[in-house]
DNA sequence: TAGATTGTTAATCGATTAACAATC
DNA sequence: TAGATTGTTAATCGATTAACAATC
């Protein structure tokens, strides 16, 4: 295992290989060719080749790549099988949202708990995960830490949560606010996702018609 | 105005350019050098002249960039003033989460209308939109035309509801569903907000403890 | 064997950073 | 004027693509 040298832009593509990789296993492909998944994926065949071989040998020459051996490689390179644990914090209509749809155990997440301030939702269950008062976060996590939280917050709001999150031993933030969050401690991971920033780039690519 | 030239990473870092700037105006700022910025941003002085120079001359020698004009710049370049028309599809939780929440009016849009099969839904209205019956886009969209459809539809049903759209003149995606959509149509435009891709790259750099 | 396809090295391309003359 | 800071050119760095020997 040499995954030291994989890079942003190759792990950016990691996803996608999983993904097309475990359709072609469900439609049960046994092998399939750089060359023939570059053109599903609309990639060069050179770059797949150059971003499966950072991590191992899964090609025959001559053959191609066995399709399930691979996926279940990459599956374990983006850490599927750690089960790691998560806590989500906001429930409103976003944070309630992913807990009824995301597919948290199919990444490798198991959701221990919700927490929010407002009464309203406060002790009640949805898709089996509780609700919890965010003044019992910090017994919460000190009773059975996480490892990442869904941050569905208000953006004014979501700095602090953040650090005081941080303080609790969470090592991951999923950022759905529009904040730019960050934190004195360098291994703190944020992933952001701003919807904001994704619609403005499709409306500059509209152009100016 | 050479727009032309603006790079797809450049394009990408528009957006929090806008945002950054929108605070700093807020807070009342009305100039500020590249470095400030960079610093703010952890960016490269360097990084942001070059990025800004790629669309005209905002700066001042000695002095740095006015704020309120370089913001209101981007905002433009980005097509904040355009008032695009949108159409979202699929009220679920997610589409819910996002007719209630989401600031479609400060990205530029205005949202006609909602579409959803289930007679639960329809009829409803969310947050002053009225959720229509999907069998009446065909007719709504000839009558109203719009600019981009948000797809927020099961991920079975998205290629079918893409390729409707884009028949009814729809040519920008906002695609919500873990699909990978395309269109023989080359002028089409797929935004992707990808979450389980985003939470497995954060899996993945949480590494291997 | 002949054909296909990998893994890897080298070449190209593009994006980021550094440097600096121009000038406010 | 002296100091600050831009816009732009040149240098560096990294990522993508092309080429090809190795080999199934």
């Amino acid at each position: 295992m040499k995954r030291e040298n994989i890079s942003d832009a190759v792990v950016r593509r990691l996803p996608r290989y999983y993904r097309q990789l475990s359709e072609l296993c469900a439609h049960g492909a046994e092998r399939i060719s750089s060359h023939a998944l570059g053109r599903e994926m609309g990639i060069t065949a050179s770059q797949i080749r150059q971003d499966f071989s950072c991590f191992g040998e899964f090609g025959q020459q001559g053959y191609g790549y066995r399709v399930k051996e691979l996926c279940e490689e990459i599956g374990r390179i983006l850490g599927l099988d750690k089960n790691r644990r998560l806590v989500l914090v906001g429930v409103g209509h976003l944070g309630h949202a992913l807990l009824q749809n995301f597919p948290f155990a199919k990444c490798g997440f198991s959701v221990g708990a919700a927490f929010d301030v407002s009464p309203a939702v406060v002790g009640s269950r949805v898709n089996g995960v509780t609700v919890r008062d965010m003044r019992e976060i910090d017994a919460y996590l000190k009773e059975s830490p996480a490892d990442v939280a869904v941050l569905t917050v208000p953006q004014s709001a979501a700095q602090g949560v953040a650090d005081r999150l941080i303080s609790l031993g969470v090592r991951g933030l999923w950022n759905f606010t529009n904040a730019e969050l960050s934190s004195p401690e360098p291994e703190v991971i944020f992933e952001d996702i701003h919807f904001s920033d994704s619609l403005l780039t499709l409306s500059y690519r509209l152009g100016n018609a």
